[in-house]
DNA sequence: GTTCCCCATCTAACGTTGTTAGGGTGGCGG
DNA sequence: CCGCCACCCTAACAACGTTAGATGGGGAAC
């Protein structure tokens, strides 16, 4: 069956163009734009090509926002080389904030509600893991154990989301929005550090 | 002109009419059963009539939104009765993310893309009130000069915004969201204070 | 009281969307 | 060379937001 796996390789690959025509559409002209026979256009098919790639378009759109948190994963994981932990958490919250307005409509569509809670987690959990790494050395690096490591990777993971939509959703300017990130986590962190003194 | 203002009285009368149907699709059914077609059927009517009383579709779905925000601040403004200023600042959290759980549907219309930002910004302007005025007393209650009051009300908007989104958009359920908020702004307000003693 | 006009309302339609069914065509196996 | 099969397209459906034109009934004028 020569022709056999050829012909899988280019049903591959014309799968991989309708996403790579999916996402230049998203972030060139935004969601209003993405559209199934606008996809099959640019990669030269008519429209009922994409259904069989795809169940339907919230799957095509859920691939789109796995591939977004890709390349968040990417970003995130360059503040390598940073040997202090608190200033890594500091490039984290930067860069995060950084990416969402950068790709303000492949965020938007990696937030929306067209993508399933429980796929979502999925996608995100690469993104995710980079902040757990970093927690992790955080806590070990003050000697600080976390009441619930989950749960604080929750609370950041909402604050660096809630403070980047305010970037793009409200007026808030990208570079205003950086430094809110920044303040809300290095708040965040210290409010959890032990080895500090306290009176109340 | 008795004529002229009873029917300008019926105009108001099929406008608030219109907004409550809005309102009970969107809240029972969802967004996106939220349909012209839909709740002009729901006040017996014809889908054109309801051009009459909005330019299109976002200006009502803006009428919803706003709707929203001024039951939020209704909920919020429930923290009265409390006199220890960090405790309503608790109840502030939870109550806000309470309401994000319990009108799901209204939520997401208010932070939806479907509304301008600064349409979005003066419907919550009532809402951000809340916050200001307690982040006020509770500045002057630790005797706290915030470096950037404005900045550090974004912040926690923000953060409440973002776990609050996790509530729903996640797997997270609402008690424990709540929880998470609570504990991220106890953390974030920690950290603003210079009333505590610091080493580093 | 009759007539007429105006305006509120409806029906019908357009263009777009996601999605599905059915037909045609070209290349591969016998 | 023939036939079949897989691929691809055209056409269509339902529903959406939105607009234009038809229609009808009630108040105003005589």
């Amino acid at each position: 069956m020569s022709t056999g796996t050829r012909r899988a390789r280019e049903r591959a690959g014309t799968r991989e163009r309708i996403i790579e025509a999916g996402l230049h559409v998203l972030e060139s002209e935004g969601v209003s734009a993405l559209t199934i026979r606008r996809i099959a256009t640019d990669v030269e098919y008519a429209a009922p090509i994409v259904y069989q790639h795809f169940a339907n378009k919230d799957a095509l759109v859920l691939e789109l926002a796995a591939h977004g948190y890709r390349l968040m994963l990417a970003e995130l994981q360059q503040t390598d080389g940073e040997p202090d932990i608190d200033r890594r958490m500091m490039q984290l919250a930067s860069e995060y904030v950084r990416f969402a307005g950068e790709h303000p409509h492949l965020y938007q569509v990696m937030n929306g509600g067209a993508i399933d809670a429980q796929d979502r987690r999925q996608a995100a959990a690469g993104a995710i893991g980079v902040l757990e790494e970093l927690l992790t050395a955080w806590s070990t690096a003050h000697d600080v154990v976390l009441a619930d490591f989950d749960e604080a990777c929750d609370i950041v993971w909402g604050t660096l989301y809630g403070i980047a939509s305010l970037g793009h959703l409200d007026t808030v300017g990208n570079e205003r929005a950086r430094r809110l990130a920044q303040e809300a986590l290095r708040a965040l962190l210290r409010g959890w550090r032990t080895d500090l003194p306290e009176n109340g």
